[in-house]
DNA sequence: CATATGCGTAACCCTTTGGTTACATATATT
DNA sequence: AATATATGTAACCAAAGGGTTACGCATATG
C-alpha cells in the first residue's frame, strides 16, 4: 500500500519535524540536521525514508544537496489523512450498531 | 507522546482490520482470529498493541473475551487526524514562502 | 596539487515488530 | 472428576527502526 510507506515515514517526531524545516524553505544537509541531539548520519537515514515516502526530494547542487519537500507528497499526507477518518468513522458505526440493537430489543 | 502510540498502532493494516470488524460489533477473541492467514497469538499480540494505544478494551465474560473499541479511542484517532492535517499544510507553507519569494524579487 | 569540506554509506548495536509453535490457565461440559 | 474449549503467555526467530562511529568520495579552496 502507498499508505503504509506514507504513516510509517510520519511515524516519528524527528521527520515530522523535519518536513516542518522544510516548509519553510528548502535546506541543505548540513543545515537540516542543525540543532538535532542526534547525528548527523542519523538525520541522513531519516531524510533517506522520507524520500522513499515521496514526501521529499534532493537536488545536488555543487557539492551540496538540496532538500525540499516533494509536490506529491501532500497528496499522499491527504490520502493517508483520509484513511484515518475512515477508521476515526468506526467509532460512529459502532455506536448506530448499539443504537439500533437498543431499539429492536426494547 | 500520545500521538505515537496512535500512529504506531494503526501503522499495520491488521490491526485496522480489527477496528474495522469491531465497528460492526464488539466480538469474541477466537472469533476476531477468524479469516485471518496469520495465527492466533500473533492476532492476540495486535489486540494488545491496540489496547495498550487505548483503541480497543476487552472484558472477560466466562472463559471468552470480549473485545471491543474503545470510547476514548475515537479522541485519539482525532487528535493524530489533526497531527497529520498540519503537517500536510507544510506544502502550503512552502509554496506561500515561494510566492513570496518571487514577489520580492521580480 | 594538496587539503579541507559536505555528505552519503558501511558496519555495527540494541530494541521493536510481526510472526511462529508450544504451553499454561481458567472455565465449560460430560 | 475428567476432559474439552477459549484464550493469553513464553520462548524463539527474522526483519526493520533508530542510533552510533569510521570511512569514502566528490567538489571547493589555498
Amino acid at each position: 500500500m502507498r499508505i503504509d510507506a506514507t504513516i510509517g515515514a510520519l511515524a516519528d517526531s524527528t521527520r515530522r519535524e523535519l518536513l516542518r524545516r522544510l516548509a519553510d524553505k528548502p535546506c541543505r544537509a548540513g543545515e537540516l540536521a542543525e540543532g538535532f541531539t542526534i547525528s548527523r548520519p542519523a538525520i541522513c537515514k531519516h531524510t533517506r525514508m522520507l524520500g522513499r515516502a515521496g514526501l521529499i526530494r534532493a537536488k545536488k547542487v555543487g557539492r551540496e544537496r538540496i532538500y525540499e519537500l516533494a509536490p506529491r507528497g501532500q497528496l499522499a499526507v491527504q490520502e493517508l489523512i483520509r484513511t484515518l477518518e475512515e477508521v476515526g468513522a468506526f467509532w460512529d458505526t459502532a455506536l448506530n450498531a448499539f443504537k439500533r440493537y437498543v431499539e429492536e430489543n426494547r
